[in-house]
Formats: C-alpha cells, sequence, structure tokens
DNA sequence: ATCCTAGCTTAGACTGTGTCTAAACAAAGA
DNA sequence: TCTTTGTTTAGACACAGTCTAAGCTAGGAT
C-alpha cells in the first residue's frame, strides 16, 4: 500500500486507477523520475494511460504539496514524493545520479537578516554537486 | 568598460561585436535574464544580431567559467555574471523577483560525512524562497 | 434503475526553449 | 593575396510541457 496514496487521500482528492499508477510509480523508486520516466514506467502496468494525465496529475500532487518537483538541470523536471521529509539533493555531475541528504541544520539559519531583503522565507533548499564513487574512478 | 568582457579576454577568447553586446548586456543588469531576454535587449543595440548566436555565446561563457547558469523554474535558464564571487538566490514565489544573498558560511561543512556517499564535493548552492516586500502586502 | 452533472481522461495540436546544420562571413597568418 | 580557422546567420529541428475539445466515468438525484 502506497504511502502517498494514503496523503493524497486526505486531501479528498479522488484516488483513480490512473491516479494510483502514477502515484506508486512515483513513490515505488529510490530515485527522482522525470514526467517521460513516470509515464514509461506507469504505461507497462496500465497500456492506455496517457501523457496528459501523467503531467496534470504530477502537477496536481506538486500543487496539493505532496510531492516536490525539482527543476535541477533545466532539461526536465524530476519529482520527488518525499514532500513530508526535509531534505536536499546531491547530485553527480558525471552520471546525474540524484541522492536525498540530511543537512545538520536548518539552511535558513544561515542567512543573516541583511540578507533577507525584507523577504519572508518559506523554503530553503540546498544542491550539492560533486562526482558519485563510480565517476571519480571511470571519468 | 565592463568587467565581464575583461574576465573573458583572459582566456585568449576573441571579443568579437557581437560577444562584447551580448557580456555588456549581461552584466549591465543586477538581474538575471534569460536568454530571450539577453537577445531582445541585444538586438535594440545591434538588430542584425541571431538568435543561435546568443545561445552559443551564452553557453561558451559558462563552459569558461564565468557565468552561471540557473536552472531554477523549470522553464528557461537564467545566466548569472557573478561567477567570480560565491552566492546563493533567493526567488520570490509571487513576482518571480531574483536576489543575490551570502550565506554565513559554507553550505558544505552543513553536511556531514556520512550523508557524503563518497561523493566529492565540488560546489553547493542554496536557494532560498518566500514573498518579497511587494508581494507580502500585494498578494 | 436511469439520468444528470461534475470531474477525469484522452489524442493530438500547439507553444516555448533550446540545439543543430549548412552556408556565408571575417580575421589572421603564410 | 590565398588559405585556414573560427564565427555568425537563418531556418529547420527536437524536446518538454500545456491546451483544447471531445468522450468517458462515477456518484448523486429522481
Amino acid at each position: 500500500m502506497s504511502d502517498l496514496v494514503t496523503r493524497l487521500r486526505r486531501h479528498n482528492w479522488r484516488i483513480t486507477p490512473q491516479r494510483r499508477v502514477i502515484a506508486e510509480t512515483l513513490e515505488g523508486s529510490h530515485v527522482h523520475f522525470t514526467a517521460e520516466q513516470v509515464l514509461e514506467r506507469a504505461v507497462e502496468r496500465m497500456p492506455e494511460l496517457s501523457r496528459a494525465t501523467v503531467y496534470n496529475t504530477l502537477n496536481e500532487m506538486v500543487a496539493l504539496g505532496e510531492v516536490l518537483e525539482l527543476a535541477l538541470d533545466g532539461r526536465s523536471k524530476r519529482y520527488d514524493p518525499n514532500a513530508d521529509h526535509e531534505h536536499h539533493h546531491l547530485i553527480c555531475e558525471g552520471c546525474g545520479l540524484m541522492k536525498d541528504v540530511h543537512t545538520v541544520a536548518d539552511p535558513a539559519d544561515w542567512l543573516p537578516g541583511d540578507e533577507r531583503h525584507g523577504f519572508t522565507l518559506a523554503r530553503s533548499s540546498v544542491t550539492y554537486r560533486g562526482l558519485c564513487p563510480d565517476c571519480q574512478t571511470a571519468p
């Protein structure tokens, strides 16, 4: 049973068969898929599923606050089902591998008041880039 | 005289009239333009400038390490001429306004060793999101 | 059970952003 | 001047994502 589906249901959001397949596909992997990758995998379980439904559904899950939308490379967006845990991302510049990581404190604490320009801060995210163990040895 | 042009020249990179106009357009503003915005403004000074040259030139300046490419919203990339100063970004979720900010320490210090998964860290960037003073009062 | 309505899904057209290609052009050195 | 190398150009192309109009489905009202 998908935990994401449970969270989505709490919003009184109809869980149609299509939406269930999409949510389970997203959550079933430990990497963060693009919309096309979600479509590709979800279609294996529901061949008539359309591209538009995948895009619509991902956008709605983001709007509900249960999925994070990551725009990290300027190519395609990636979707992260762990919106309920504060975390950040570590990306390999060689192969694109992405891992969730946790910092020792809230990044907002490192932004002094005179650097806030009167903004109210809602959220902060840190992106770390480097080379994963595989890409260090075989560049 | 554009400081970015000076930095670019150090790479033995030919400063053609087109490249100069593009670099000066980028640096002349305190906001971070998209490629299309650079084109739009640069064309006012050099009407025959082509779109391809703007994209090529921006990509080359990024490859030289003198301009940062920001992929923050999944729509278009933005280009930041201040690649020589370590800084981060504060974005208004209302109007999209983006400001450069400085943290009190290196974000890499906040990622403990057991969260690095064997990666070598090259760079870190923090994105703060919230509402700017204008958008707080007039949402 | 049937009908109605609201919302969901679909295929495909469309848009925006960026890349590629082939040809014309410019500059520097022999 | 001629050649070589690198730059610029217009337009075709590719990819990611959105929109539209039509059909479909589920659930409530009768």
